[in-house]
DNA sequence: CTGAAAGCGCTTACAG
DNA sequence: CTGAAAGCGCTTACAG
């Protein structure tokens, strides 16, 4: 419990017989040391525990050694119904914090940011945006202030800007389309929201074009984007009207309003219909049926956003977007099996 | 985009006239300073959008101004069967990251620690960890860095340490107990699990006691803690060999095993069989039947374990620890409807 | 290869 | 009520 006086360099220095100089040269790799010297160095700071102090490396730096991560959820998320993306979130926010750690920085968690003066507050030397909206405001906070930024999603009216990493949307949703319809699926719908992250966005698009070369009447139907589950209920119910084969959700927290309608209405999935959701989750394999869903990877997402970021604070030229390669994992909402339709 | 140079104290101090002792007096509210003066410079610092270079700041007093948050989960989160826990800590760490900016602390999300140069790598003034095992590895870094700490869970071995923060289990579980014994239950049995948290621990404690009280055998089936759905699965099977006619599930990550099970075998529930889990999720909520939780207030267990941590760090006397109250959210999954039994 | 010295931006005795 | 000066623990030209 007695809290020993943390070492300082000079102590370190001192048990070494050299200069404060001399150790910063060896612990930071710079600089020309003799073998030796190096040696007694890295003996001393090992047994002494030593750990440069961050603020006066900070300050000296001008780096905080630092990186600020801002999800797009509150303290009052319970509330939120887009709760079901909760392990996206956390499991994001989790490989940040060892990608950043693994990078010798330290990972902030930021509040949402009301004003700049909130930013202003942490001092970190760069910034992960997730799911920033079209010309995100938080994105421009750190632009102003000149930090660096990159988002996890990319922002769809600032076209210019190649700092992103995102999940694959138009490949994912090509290839849900394409693995419905090689299930038999004739009238494929989709089923999605009016929110402006460009997972729905592409996919929306993909959908059309995907249709339009099929000579296909799109079936497009976009819940409210509040996250009701009444708004959930109306979509689902305006999409199941014009009586598709299939429906493609990329939101996956409108799953649950779609079964439970199609349900109320006898129509059985996946006999009468194959449904595929475009984030997965507990919820998805443990649903009934289990739903086929889209594997984004939110592991590999988050690497990659702290190496681009870290690229980016050391000056680096835009690497260019990086897309993060989706899998599908097909469940038994998706798979037309000879004779199970209409089961009773 | 261009990120012009950060004011400084002095510029605040040249802006008003004053010196950088009387600007750092004015924002700390140390000293006497005359009104008008103060006036002045709060209207410079204000004008320049000036904030205190942490680094500098935290160099000075020897205090960093952050806190650090250890999770129980790591970066393999999607593996861990616990995922359906993953609203609670989610909500917990946007509630501790709140609370913090509002006492002017940042919150560092800290990775998983492997040993004490781990937590030497970052500096906080203090430490939250979440659900501390018995004797926690990860207390005892921080108590050997000399770094407050305080625990969200109590460590059920540490009995002299007053600095932690819990919902009331023991409380929780009387409610429980209580609730569906008033809907008519018999024989009440336990599903818990044989981990070293104290919502587990003092949850069977309670049970004993309670059945004591009322001279009934106790039925306490516990489920391997791997997490695994084949244990989670067995367990049930167990419990269900009891023929209890209701079960109170601590771990709500049993709860999807108990269903499935008692489904399996033509036991209905609530019809049969009355079940109540304890840690409210949207799993629960949307179960098929909706099931009766416990709602564990993540959200003021966040709060008062920051409070209790400044509290700590800033010298003050152990004030004991805190328990938080929790709601019993009654749905479906108890309430004994008369004559809903067997429903084919 | 090594070290003395300056300075990063603050806060805090201390003097006036 | 106000300010000059020291110093927190580092890193980095610079000199030797």
């Amino acid at each position: 419990m007695a809290s020993q006086p943390r070492p300082r360099i000079r102590d370190v220095a001192e048990v070494a017989g050299v200069s404060a100089t001399t150790v910063s040269h060896v612990l930071n790799g710079k600089g020309r040391v003799d073998a030796a010297t190096r040696a007694r160095v890295t003996a001393a700071a090992e047994r002494l525990g030593y750990r440069p102090n961050s603020n006066a490396k900070g300050l000296r730096s001008g780096r905080a050694d630092t990186i600020g991560l801002l999800l797009p959820v509150g303290a009052d998320l319970e509330q939120a119904h887009h709760v079901l993306a909760v392990e996206f979130y956390l499991t994001l926010a989790m490989n940040t914090v060892e990608a950043a750690f693994e990078h010798d920085q330290a990972l902030l968690q930021l509040p949402p940011l009301r004003g700049l003066d909130d930013l202003r507050r942490f001092s970190v030397d760069g910034g992960i945006v997730v799911d920033p909206l079209p010309l995100d405001t938080r994105v421009a906070m750190f632009n102003e202030l000149g930090v660096p930024v990159v988002t996890i999603g990319r922002d769809i009216l600032r076209t210019q800007d190649p700092w992103w990493v995102a999940a694959d949307s138009a490949g994912s949703t090509g290839m849900v389309l394409d693995h419905l319809a090689e299930a038999g699926a004739r009238r494929i719908a989709m089923l999605s929201v009016d929110i402006g992250w460009s997972w729905f966005a592409d996919a929306q698009q993909t959908y059309r074009e995907w249709a339009g070369r099929r000579g296909i009447e799109p079936i497009l139907v976009l819940a409210r984007p509040d996250k009701l589950e009444s708004s959930a209920v109306a979509a689902a119910a305006e999409v199941l009207d014009h009586r598709p084969d299939a429906v493609y959700v990329p939101p996956q927290w409108l799953a649950s309003g779609l079964l439970r309608v199609a349900r109320e209405r006898g129509v059985d999935v996946p006999g009468d219909l194959l449904v595929s959701v475009g984030v997965d989750s507990h919820l998805a394999r443990t649903s009934e049926p289990p739903l086929t869903a889209v594997d984004l990877d939110p592991a590999s997402t988050a690497r990659q956003a702290v190496d681009l970021l870290i690229h980016r604070i050391e000056g680096g030229e835009p690497a260019g977007p990086r897309l993060i390669p989706t899998t599908l994992h097909s469940r038994a909402s998706s798979l037309r099996t000879p004779g199970a339709a209409h089961r009773p």
